[in-house]
DNA sequence: GCATTATAGAACCTTCTAGTTCTGGAACTG
DNA sequence: CAGTTCCAGAACTAGAAGGTTCTATAATGC
């Protein structure tokens, strides 16, 4: 209903634990199978399987083929795109620590463009 | 019931264009009220009051109080954090940046340490 | 061909989400 | 005080999400 952009899909796919996990251990190990990735977990490998394709369509996985085994690898592009959206708030971060360090060497004399620690 | 945690509750926050819109609005504003920030959206001032819940419960907002208004200001700290976890993907795909670098620096020996393009 | 393994499809359930409307309270304006 | 403005609480709804189980299919091993 929301024609759902890119970005959207990754951030929905991110805030889940489970598949975060699954994307350290693909991290991790390269590749790995749906019964491999289920190991680790309390929960079906159907579960899993269903985790694994909501990563898929969010670009953040892509599937292989070996004979049963559909192994699953990391793909990073959705990832670049979220640390490309992170850019103009990490330039908000950095200029309030530089701020801040300009006080300390001003000597306390808090600067005042309205806003502060954040 | 999944006793989220809070780079889940982050990401899930940002999940949403229209979340992410507002965000956007408070870094250029500084601060915004409820109704201020509801004008870009055909949503009701409620829908955008509940937008900015979500955003508080993510510590992505806090609110002050100026008369009736309560305006919203951007809180960076679950956007470091989103930051640091990128980190170690960041390094995947800088890794594979420089070994495709190598390769082409080798002169098309490509190194075979079971990754390709991504 | 038969049994086994790895996975996906289908149906179902329960909980969460994003929106609405209607109501009410808190703070300003005159 | 009366009216207005800004916002949150409550109740409701439709649909998506995350899980299960049971069934089906595809590839391998014998």
């Amino acid at each position: 209903m929301m024609a759902t952009d890119q970005l959207t899909r990754t951030f929905a796919a991110l805030a889940d634990p489970t598949r975060r996990a699954i994307l350290t251990t693909l991290r991790e190990r390269g590749e790995a199978s749906v019964t491999e990735l289920a190991t680790p977990f309390d929960l079906t490998p159907r579960a899993i399987s269903k985790h694994i394709s909501v990563l898929e369509s969010a670009g953040l996985v892509s599937r292989g083929r070996d004979a049963q085994r559909r192994p699953s690898r990391l793909r990073v592009d959705p990832l670049v795109e979220v640390d490309a959206w992170l850019e103009d708030y990490r330039a908000v971060w950095e200029h309030r620590f530089t701020a801040l360090e300009a006080d300390l060497d001003a000597d306390n004399t808090p600067t005042d463009d309205s806003e502060e620690s954040s």
